[in-house]
DNA sequence: TATAAGCTTAGAGTTAACTCTAAGGTCAAC
DNA sequence: GTTGACCTTAGAGTTAACTCTAAGCTTATA
């Protein structure tokens, strides 16, 4: 039975992290002490162990409350509910790293026109290409491919 | 002179997102009416245009307002200030895709493992990766691999 | 037994970038 | 001259996931 400091250290989560858990039901501490403190069985320690796994894979804690549902009644669920909750996660995901990446090259892409050094901004590259709404994609490519087959 | 559905128009930015980014001292409206009307001249709209490009970039508004100050006096500004800004927030882009590459990488293990098939939830392996804290990139490299050099 | 560390709760604050509401003034058209 | 669309402001609400505070018990240690 650990106290809610030992299950921090355990987990790596605070002790208010955990109390928040708690509040927004996915977690619970299965004994308290007569004055209230939490106390955390074997079993209490691994469901926290699953929301955090579970957290670093990406999932909100709306889709682990139902992971978590899952989890504590397999048999009246199936493997579909959990692969569509894992997959429209994924879907999440692709979306944002698309986005990330078109930011990415955009920023490389910026990076790479400008001289960066002391010279005053009035002919910064950077500063034209936000001025020019980033059509620049084609300007630079241009500029830096010398010869690159454009659409 | 455009009002502000105009300029909203025209910017696909909404109004109420252009008074926004006036109280935050990004943009301005140029002139007003007698009954208080915001008028937008064609150097305001451009100033709009700049801050949804570099909004789509990635740049928080912070970042932006630090880039305006350098586009309206760029004599006094150096190249370099415009490429630490941008390499700033290029470092961030990475550290998130790097981040959501790695959920993705395991998301996708997760449901390349399950069947997602209507069968009871007892034996999910997304359920059991999650329990077992993901040490299941192991496990599933190897079953789908079934032969690769693990470390 | 006294102090300090740790626990409790309810509830407020944080962050970023909007997004919306309320209450009221203005303007063009019929 | 009266709709109805549009404008104004100040300020509150939204979202997610914490993070922190205050006020007050409890427990372990010296």
């Amino acid at each position: 039975m650990l106290k809610i400091s030992e299950l921090s250290e355990k987990t790596g989560l605070s002790a208010h992290t955990l109390r928040y858990y708690e509040k927004h039901g996915l977690i619970n501490a299965s004994n308290r002490s007569e004055a209230g403190y939490r106390f955390y069985t074997d079993s209490d320690v691994r469901r926290v162990q699953f929301v955090k796994t579970a957290r670093n894979t990406g999932f909100s804690l709306e889709d682990i409350g139902q992971l978590l549902s899952i989890r504590v009644d397999k048999l009246s669920h199936s493997c579909q509910e959990v692969t569509d909750i894992t997959r429209k996660k994924l879907v999440e995901v692709n979306a944002k790293l698309t986005e990330l990446q078109s930011m990415q090259q955009t920023l490389e892409l910026l990076l790479e026109s400008c001289c960066g050094g002391p010279e005053n901004a009035t002919h910064c590259s950077i500063m034209e290409a936000l001025d020019a709404g980033l059509l620049l994609d084609k300007k630079i490519a241009a500029r830096t491919e010398q010869g690159g087959a454009a659409k």
